[in-house]
DNA sequence: GATATTGTATAGTGTCTGGCGACAATCGAC
DNA sequence: GTCGATTGTCGCCAGACACTATACAATATC
């Protein structure tokens, strides 16, 4: 499974992989009912703590996306959170995107990246 | 200036402050030259301590989009930032988007949506 | 059942966040 | 120019948080 931390990101590590795995999940590469690695070996190959990587998944059991059961893994649950508050989202979104105006990217250059983001989290729908 | 913090977001106060700011910038609703408020009177509008608000402002600083000058106030220095990894702010977009997904929003209303933030990014710019 | 594999719990360490109070620089009235 | 008001800064503290190491518990495999 392909996740990667960042030195520089000021999120914590377990939040982090938290979001890499939900877009993952977002993306189809990872459908419900898939296994996922057992936290020690994400742990191993981040080169973190197992209990790092442990949190990020109970962070997404709590939001729903996962099962996780002791003694056996984590499975993949849902491809959908349950109640999420909509102002919340666009508040992100909204912020993510004054950030591209902030470096200077000029109007239809943000569309591009946008669209193409929005293309590579559907290409899998079909 | 309106600002609001979000007891559920995760995010520390002083960088929701600085997010809040960013994008008041990046709209064009504090341009190049505008004075910002003093620490203490966005500080007592919130109900947070002035700290708070003051980390918020060097925060920016560091970032080139303030200059703070003790004593008098913030001034608004620029609408850029200098340096900006790109990697990182498509993470971020990549992020929310996929929140959105996860969401259940079905994609053209994320179309919808995407396009209606940018055109209030772009508001004022003429 | 024994052993390996997997997640969980606990305890320790350092960092971050935010509050309080004192301090320092600048401004404005006079 | 001085004084008071206004503005940002600093040092310290308490509590929360992030991450690690180690021991524990549940499940799978044989």
């Amino acid at each position: 499974m392909y996740i990667t931390i960042d030195e520089s990101d000021r999120r914590p590590i377990y939040r982090q992989v938290a979001d890499e795995i939900k877009g993952l999940i977002a993306r189809g590469e990872l459908r419900e009912g898939m296994a996922l690695p057992p936290v020690r070996q994400v742990a191993d190959d981040l080169g973190v703590n197992l209990n790092t990587i442990a949190a990020a998944y109970r962070e997404l059991q709590k939001e729903g996306l996962l099962k996780v059961r002791h003694g056996s893994g984590a499975l993949v649950s849902a491809r959908r959170v349950a109640q999420q508050n909509d102002a919340e989202l666009r508040k992100a979104l909204r912020a993510s995107l004054a950030h591209l105006v902030l470096a200077g990217l000029p109007r239809p250059e943000i569309v591009e990246i946008v669209n193409e983001e929005i293309r590579q989290l559907f290409k899998r729908d079909r």
